[in-house]
DNA sequence: GATGTGACTGACC
DNA sequence: TGGTCAGCCACAT
């Protein structure tokens, strides 16, 4: 099915840059439910059947890495993005502002 | 069909 | 400044 919230969700996080994450909220606010950010991380869950995207690339707000745990193993998610030049501190992105990757600034909408 | 839960966020005390 | 509360919607039981 396409077009649905999922699918929106999915093409965003498709879109997102290697070196480079973004918020749940971020990918929430651009899709225009903004209020609706728990629907992103379930999104990220049904995610976990789309090999194409990197959930591991969308973080909360903060960086924190809240979701690592749905990827098998809690170091997965880390190393998956220390593999693509991500600094990890403390579960948390150290650059997280810098790397940071907006989508209303890159897609412009 | 109803209830509970969740990878979040923003606002309030 | 920091902790707590409520809202949001879809999926699972």
């Amino acid at each position: 099915m396409k077009n649905s919230f999922y699918d929106d969700v999915y093409a965003v996080v498709r879109l997102v840059p290697t070196g480079r994450i973004t918020s749940y909220g971020a990918i929430a606010t651009y899709l225009g439910v903004k209020s609706s950010s728990r629907m992103v991380g379930w999104a990220m869950n049904l995610a976990h059947t789309q090999a194409d995207v990197p959930a591991h690339r969308v973080v909360n707000r903060i960086g924190l890495l809240t979701g690592k745990h749905h990827f098998g193993f809690p170091n997965r998610m880390q190393e998956l993005l220390e593999a693509e030049g991500i600094n990890i501190k403390n579960n948390q992105v150290a650059d997280f502002d810098k790397l940071f990757w907006n989508p209303f600034t890159e897609i412009s909408i």
